[in-house]
DNA sequence: AACTTGAACAACCGCGATCAA
DNA sequence: GTTGATCGCGGTTGTTCAAGT
């Protein structure tokens, strides 16, 4: 991204002269008494907009100066990126949001930018807090480490299958997405007509050993996302026909490589979580319980 | 009606990478 | 090549607000 060769006044002022000289940190570094922090005012707010919006973004320092700011020229980017630029997309996130956070975290970890990237209008900010408000919550609850091999199997056989059975569900109800079915894969299209900005996904039964078998070809997923533009791929597998089965027998076809159903432990950790009104937010509806309550009986 | 508690979100911080003089 | 300034990332902490006690 360009940065813009503005002029600038020169306030004079002297905070950062200081620590610049002393520590090369200076500018990031906020103990001196004129530097606010904390959560910005509708003020603030503006005086950053409408200094954007005349100069330009970039060279964070000077601008905060320039504006008047008594901010961290890091503040300032931070308040501008996350949350005051236009495109920034807020507020709930949608299943098919929620889908490709899991799917794109399974593959890279926890790269956000990375994952961001591919949820237009979402900051890293915002899906590193969802993976550790919701997701960790989950392991949590299940008591096992969001790293460990139990919770991947979990999320790889239990919740990313529901979640996409409940894009499948609301786009019956609601005619909001279309899912064609083919042997090899599901094509989740969302009508642009409405609010959904969601990037379109494909999931094909190819990549899907790929990335179980752990170390990300990141090429092959970034590639494919960025080439297909609106599209993307994600490596899970398909016919919603094969869910009840692995659920209730995921021994065959695509999961030969876990079964979290061997362990008993986890069978009842799994039965009590989904029986625990608890866990009956976002992720999960009473549908999913009832049905995944199904499965384990 | 005061408190805790905790979920959700916002902001901060350190540090390595990159830029530019 | 060196050095200071800036950017961007990921971990962490802080803030807010609502629900529970």
């Amino acid at each position: 991204m360009d940065h813009h060769h503005h002029q600038y006044v020169d306030f004079g002022l002297r905070r950062e002269d200081n620590i610049d000289n002393n520590d090369r940190k200076g500018d990031e570094n906020n103990n001196n008494l004129d530097l606010k922090r904390g959560s910005w005012t509708v003020e603030e707010d503006f005086t950053l907009m409408n200094h954007i919006a005349l100069h330009g973004e970039g060279r964070w320092n000077s601008l905060a100066r320039s504006a008047g700011l008594k901010r961290t020229g890091k503040s300032c980017r931070l308040r501008w990126l996350n949350y005051l630029r236009s495109d920034v997309r807020r507020g709930n996130i949608t299943l098919e949001e929620q889908l490709l956070i899991l799917q794109l975290h399974s593959r890279w970890g926890n790269r956000w930018s990375k994952i961001a990237q591919h949820l237009p209008g979402r900051t890293d900010n915002e899906i590193k807090n969802y993976w550790r408000t919701r997701v960790q919550k989950q392991a949590k609850q299940l008591k096992c480490d969001v790293n460990s091999k139990e919770f991947k199997d979990t999320l790889h056989y239990l919740w990313i299958p529901r979640l996409v059975e409940r894009i499948q569900a609301s786009s019956n109800s609601n005619n909001q997405v279309n899912i064609q079915k083919t042997n090899e894969n599901i094509i989740i299209n969302n009508n642009k007509n409405n609010n959904n900005i969601v990037p379109n996904m494909i999931f094909t039964q190819e990549n899907y050993s790929s990335t179980t078998t752990t170390t990300s070809s990141e090429n092959s997923i970034g590639t494919q996302i960025s080439d297909m533009s609106d599209n993307c791929y994600t490596n899970y597998p398909l016919n919603q026909s094969d869910y009840g089965e692995i659920l209730i027998s995921p021994t065959g076809g695509y999961f030969q490589q876990g079964d979290i159903f061997n362990d008993n432990n986890h069978h009842q950790n799994m039965s009590q979580l989904f029986l625990d009104d608890n866990v009956c937010d976002n992720l999960w509806n009473i549908d999913d319980m009832l049905f995944l309550q199904q499965q384990l009986n």
